[in-house]
DNA sequence: ACTCTCACG
DNA sequence: ACGTACGTGAGAGTG
C-alpha cells in the first residue's frame, strides 16, 4: 500500500502565509484551511495514495523540552488568525474521514517518523508531505520518500526527494542529515549545534568523516583544522545534545496501521455543512457535494405531492392557466426567459421556451405575470426588466425572496437562489450543479435536466418563502420589508425606465476640451520630468517622483510608493511637476469616467441614460447605482460641476426639481442619541458645525472662526464614522493629541452621544447586530473577533450603521410618499434620481413650484424625529442649476 | 483578477 | 501594541 503522511502543522503554516487573507461571514479567518485543502487535493492527484494520515503537534511541551529547556524557545506562538483555523481544519479532515494523529509529548515529526517506520517494516510505501526539510532524515531507499511543498509567488510547487536526489542536492545520505544539523545547529528551533561551526564546515566534516561519533573518533585527524578542532572539543556536549534534539523519534505511542489510514468516503453531509460555513463554494462544486438531505427534501417536496407538469402544447397551457387563475403561486424564470416554472398549491408547471411554440410560451408567461396570479418571485426587479424586453408587464407580485433575503441579512455578497437557500439550513436547497452563479439558471432549459432544475427550484422556493415570512416577523423586520423595501422596488424600476437625458453634443465637446488640455499637460510633465512615462501608472509615476527626481516618499502601499492625492498635496512644493500631475489626474478622471464614460450609456432609442439602481447591494440599506453610476457625478470642484450641466430635461417645456436633506445623518444622530445639546441646536435651526465649534472651543457663536468651524465639521463627520484620533488628526492636519482634545471636548459637551457610543457597541457585542430606526439589522460578527483591526472595524460599523441606515430608510420612505403623491395629483412628473440624501424630479415647468413644495413637504415629513427634518429644494434647467 | 486612484453621499 | 474613519462604483494599469 502507498501511505501518504502529512505534516499538518507545516502544511497549514505554508497555506496560511501563501494564501491571501480570507474570512467568512462570521469573521472567521479561512485562508489557511482553504490553502491546506488546495494543497491536499493537488498532492492527492499527484501521489494517488491508498491511505492518508495527518500528524499534528499538540500544544504542550514534548520530551525534548524536558531535557532541554531552550528547545524552540525563540518560537513565537502562531498568530491568532492561524490558531483559530486549526479546529476548523481538523473538523474538515474528520468529515473527510482522513486519519488524524496527535500525541502528547511528541511532535508531528515524531509521529511521521513512527508512521514511516511502521510502513517500512510492513513493506508499505510511505510518502511524507511537509514543508520542512527536517524530515529528510527519514528517507529510506526502499520506499520512504519526502514530498517537499513550497510556494512560490502564490503557487504551490512540490518536489519529491528520495535518497539519490538528496545526495545529489545536499551531498549527504538521509541518515547524516541530523549530524549536519548537530554541528551547524538550527536557529529556528533554537538547537545550539557547535558554536562557531557553520554550514560550510559542518558539511565538510560530515561528508569527510560521517556521523558525529566518527568525527569525534577522528578528532586528531590532520584533515581537521586546529581552530575547528578547538571548537569541536569545546562544543562536544552541545553537538551530542543537538543531534539528540534533531533526531526524529520513531517510537511515539500511537496506534498506526496502514489499514486504518486507508482512504474512505467523505461524510458529505458534514463536509457540506462545514464548507458552507467556511464559504468554500469551489470545493463544494469540486467534490460534487450536495446539501444534506437535499435528495430527501426533494422527496419531501414530492411527497407533498407536487404534481409536476411540463407544458407541451396549447391545451396544457390552457389547462394550467385555468388552474392558476386567481390563485397564489411561486414563479421562477430561467436566464433570459428561456424557461419558467410555477408552483401553486399541490401542482407545479414548467415551460421551456425551446420546446413549445413561441406564441404559446409567451402567452403563458404573460398570463403568469398578469394581475390574475398573485405571486412570489426571486428578484422582481431583474425579472421585470427581462420581461420588458419581451414587452410583457408584471403585476401582482406579493413577495420577493431575493429582496427578503437582503432584508434578513444585508451583509451577504450575493442573493442568487443558491446562496439564499443556504440561509435556511442545508435542508432547503437544490443541487448546486443545476444552478448557475447568476440569479436564476444556466441556460440548461430545453434539456431534461434544465426542466427538472426549474421544477425543483420552484418547489424549493415555496419552502423558502414560508421560512422567510416567519423569519421576517421573528426579527421584527416584516414592516420594513412590506412597507418599505417591497413597494420601493417599483419606484426604482420607474426611475430606471424614465432615465435622464444627457446632452451628447456637449459631452463630446467637453471630452474634446479635456483631451486638448491633457495633451498640453502631458508635454509639460514630460518636460518637467526629463523623460516620457505613463503618468497614470502609479508604478511609473512613483519611480519618477521618488527615485529619478529624489522626492522623499511619504507613504507606501502594498506594492510600492503611494501617489494618491493626499501624498501629492504633501509634496506639492517639492517639485513643480507635482501640481501638474494632480491637475492631469483630475482631467483624466473627468474624461474617462464622466465625459467618455457617460457617452457610452446614452441610449440610441431615447437619448437618455438609464442607470440600474441596486436594491440589494449595500450593508446599510442604501441603494447603489451602476452602469453607469449616477450617484457619484462630480460636484465638489468647479470643472467637475460641468458634468452636471450635461444632464438636462427632456425638452424646453420641462425642468428639474432637486431637493436634498440638510444634515440628515447628524439629525438622525441627535434623534437616536437623544443628546439634549445637539437636539436643541437643530430645534433652534442653528448651523450645527458652528454651534459645535462654539461649544467645543468655548466661545460665543459670533467668535467662531472659519478654522474652528472646519475642525468641528470634521469632528462631526468623524463621530458619524466611528472616530479615531489618528484619522481625525490626519484629516484636519493637527497632532494626534490635539485631535484627541477636540474629541474629548466634543464628547464632554455632547454627553448623550458619548453614552450612545458606549452602549451601541455593547449592544452589538451582545446581540451580534445593530438596528436602524426602522428595525433594519446589520449583523456585525467582526465585533467579537480576537483580531484587533477586525474588532475595531466592527465597533466603527456599530456606530455608523444605525445612522447611515436610518437615513437610508428615511429617504426610501420619502420616495414612496413622493411617488404616491405624484400619482394621486396626476401631475405628469417623475422621480429620476436618488443620491442618498438628494432627490431629483423632472416635471413640466408649469408644475415646478408645486412639485418643489410637495417634494420638500414629503421629505421633511417622511417620519417624525425628535428634531426637525429639513430639505431644501431648487429648480433649474440642468441638474447643476437645480441643485442650489 | 487585483490594486490603486478618485468620484459621490 | 496593534492601524485607522462609514458606505459605494468605475477606469486604468499590472500580473
Amino acid at each position: 500500500m502507498k501511505i501518504m503522511v502529512i505534516d499538518g502543522n507545516s502544511i497549514i503554516n505554508r497555506a496560511f502565509y501563501g494564501v491571501r487573507p480570507l474570512t467568512n461571514a462570521e469573521g472567521l479567518n479561512t485562508n489557511a484551511v482553504y490553502g491546506f485543502l488546495s494543497i491536499y487535493f493537488k498532492i492527492l492527484d499527484e501521489v494517488k495514495p491508498d491511505g492518508v494520515c495527518v500528524a499534528f503537534d499538540v500544544r504542550k511541551p514534548t520530551f525534548r523540552h524536558e531535557k532541554y529547556e531552550g528547545y524552540k524557545a525563540n518560537r513565537k506562538g502562531m498568530p491568532d488568525e492561524l490558531a483559530e483555523q486549526m479546529q476548523p481544519l481538523k473538523d474538515v479532515l474528520d468529515a473527510m474521514n482522513i486519519m488524524r494523529i496527535e500525541c502528547p509529548g511528541f511532535e508531528a515529526d515524531d509521529i511521521i517518523g513512527t508512521v514511516s517506520k511502521s510502513c517500512s517494516e510492513n513493506g508499505d510505501e510511505c510518502i511524507i508531505v511537509t514543508g520542512d526539510r527536517d524530515s529528510f532524515q527519514l528517507i529510506e531507499n526502499d520506499g520512504t520518500n519526502v514530498l517537499l511543498v513550497s510556494s512560490r509567488m502564490g503557487r504551490t510547487e512540490t518536489t519529491l526527494y528520495n535518497g539519490a536526489e538528496l545526495l545529489l542536492k545536499y551531498g549527504l545520505p538521509p541518515e547524516l542529515m541530523r549530524d549536519l544539523k548537530a554541528l551547524q545547529g538550527d536557529s529556528s528551533d533554537n538547537i545550539p549545534g557547535v558554536p562557531g561551526v557553520g554550514e560550510k564546515t559542518a558539511l565538510e566534516l560530515v561528508s569527510r568523516f560521517g556521523d558525529v561519533d566518527s568525527i569525534y573518533a577522528n578528532i586528531d585527524s590532520p584533515d581537521i583544522k586546529e581552530s575547528v578542532r578547538k571548537k569541536l572539543l569545546a562544543g562536544r556536549e552541545s553537538a551530542y545534545l543537538s543531534k539528540w534534539l534533531g533526531t526524529i523519534a520513531q517510537d511515539a505511542p500511537i496506534e498506526f496501521a496502514a489499514e486504518l489510514a486507508k482512504l474512505r468516503e467523505y461524510d458529505s453531509d458534514k463536509l457540506f455543512s462545514l464548507f458552507s460555513r467556511l464559504e468554500f463554494k469551489s470545493f463544494i462544486t469540486r467534490l460534487d457535494l450536495i446539501p444534506p438531505d437535499a435528495a430527501e427534501q426533494v422527496k419531501t417536496a414530492s411527497k407533498k405531492e407536487f404534481l409536476r407538469t411540463v407544458l407541451k402544447n396549447a391545451d396544457d397551457a390552457a389547462c394550467a392557466k385555468r388552474y392558476l387563475s386567481q390563485k397564489e403561486a411561486v414563479v421562477i424564470t430561467a436566464d433570459g426567459l428561456m424557461g419558467l416554472a410555477v408552483a401553486c398549491g399541490e401542482k407545479v408547471f414548467a415551460a421551456s421556451r425551446s420546446e413549445i411554440s413561441e406564441d404559446i410560451f409567451l402567452d403563458f408567461v404573460s398570463f403568469v405575470f398578469s394581475a390574475d396570479v398573485r405571486k412570489t418571485v426571486h428578484d422582481k426587479k431583474r425579472i421585470v426588466s427581462e420581461l420588458a424586453h419581451e414587452k410583457i408587464t408584471c403585476e401582482n407580485v406579493a413577495f420577493d425572496t431575493a429582496l427578503a433575503a437582503y432584508v434578513l441579512d444585508a451583509t451577504r455578497k450575493r442573493y442568487d437562489l443558491t446562496s439564499v437557500s443556504h440561509m435556511f439550513g442545508e435542508a432547503l436547497d437544490v443541487p448546486c450543479d443545476k444552478i448557475s452563479d447568476e440569479l436564476n439558471f444556466s441556460p440548461l432549459t430545453g434539456s431534461e435536466e434544465g426542466i427538472k432544475a426549474l421544477l425543483t427550484c420552484a418547489e424549493t422556493l415555496v419552502f423558502i418563502e414560508t421560512e422567510m415570512r416567519k423569519k421576517l416577523s421573528e426579527t421584527g423586520m416584516d414592516k420594513l420589508y412590506f412597507e418599505i423595501e417591497h413597494p420601493f422596488t417599483d419606484i426604482l424600476l420607474e426611475m430606471e425606465r424614465e432615465g435622464i437625458r444627457a446632452d451628447a453634443h456637449e459631452l463630446v465637446r467637453f471630452s474634446d476640451t479635456l483631451s486638448e488640455q491633457l495633451e498640453i499637460m502631458e508635454k509639460a510633465i514630460y518636460e518637467c520630468a526629463g523623460e516620457n512615462f505613463n503618468i497614470l501608472s502609479p508604478k511609473q509615476l512613483g519611480e519618477v517622483l521618488f527615485e529619478h527626481l529624489g522626492i522623499p516618499p511619504v507613504k507606501k502601499t502594498k506594492t510600492g510608493y503611494s501617489t494618491d492625492a493626499d501624498v501629492l498635496m504633501k509634496i506639492r512644493s517639492k517639485h513643480e511637476i507635482v501640481p501638474l500631475i494632480l491637475e492631469y489626474r483630475k482631467y483624466a478622471k473627468l474624461k474617462s469616467t464622466y465625459a467618455d464614460g457617460l457617452l457610452r450609456f446614452i441610449s440610441e432609442n431615447d437619448g437618455r441614460i438609464h442607470t440600474t439602481f441596486q436594491q440589494m447591494a449595500t450593508a446599510t440599506g442604501r441603494i447603489s447605482s451602476v452602469d453607469p453610476n449616477l450617484q457619484n457625478i462630480p460636484i465638489r470642484t468647479e470643472l467637475g460641476g460641468e458634468v452636471r450641466r450635461m444632464f438636462v430635461p427632456s425638452d424646453d417645456e420641462h425642468c428639474f426639481i432637486d431637493a436634498d436633506y440638510s444634515q440628515i445623518e447628524l439629525r438622525v444622530l441627535a434623534h437616536i442619541t437623544g443628546d439634549e445639546q445637539m437636539c436643541r441646536a437643530f430645534r433652534e435651526g442653528r448651523d450645527i458645525h458652528s454651534q459645535t465649534a462654539s461649544q467645543v472651543f468655548g466661545v460665543s457663536e459670533a467668535e467662531v472662526t472659519s478654522e474652528m468651524r472646519r475642525v468641528s465639521k470634521a469632528v462631526n463627520f468623524g463621530i458619524v464614522y466611528g472616530i479615531s484620533e489618528f484619522s481625525l488628526a490626519e484629516d484636519i492636519g493637527v497632532s494626534r493629541s490635539e485631535a484627541k482634545r477636540y474629541i474629548d471636548a466634543y464628547l464632554a459637551h455632547y454627553s448623550g452621544v458619548r453614552d450612545y457610543m458606549k452602549s451601541i457597541v455593547e449592544a452589538a457585542r451582545r446581540d451580534g447586530y445593530v438596528t436602524t430606526m426602522f428595525g433594519r439589522r446589520r449583523y456585525i460578527p467582526e465585533i467579537s473577533s480576537k483580531n484587533f483591526n477586525l474588532r475595531s472595524f466592527g465597533e466603527r460599523v456599530a456606530l455608523n450603521a444605525p445612522i447611515q441606515g436610518s437615513a437610508a430608510d428615511i429617504i426610501k420612505i420619502a420616495m414612496i410618499k413622493v411617488s404616491r403623491r405624484l400619482k394621486e395629483s396626476k401631475i405628469p412628473a417623475s422621480l429620476i434620481l436618488q443620491v442618498h440624501d438628494e432627490l431629483v424630479i423632472e416635471a413640466h415647468r408649469r408644475d415646478a413650484e408645486a412639485v418643489a413644495k410637495m417634494l420638500t413637504e414629503e421629505m421633511e415629513n417622511a417620519c417624525a424625529l425628535s428634531v426637525p427634518l429639513v430639505a431644501d429644494a431648487g429648480i433649474g434647467d440642468t441638474w447643476y442649476d437645480a441643485k442650489k
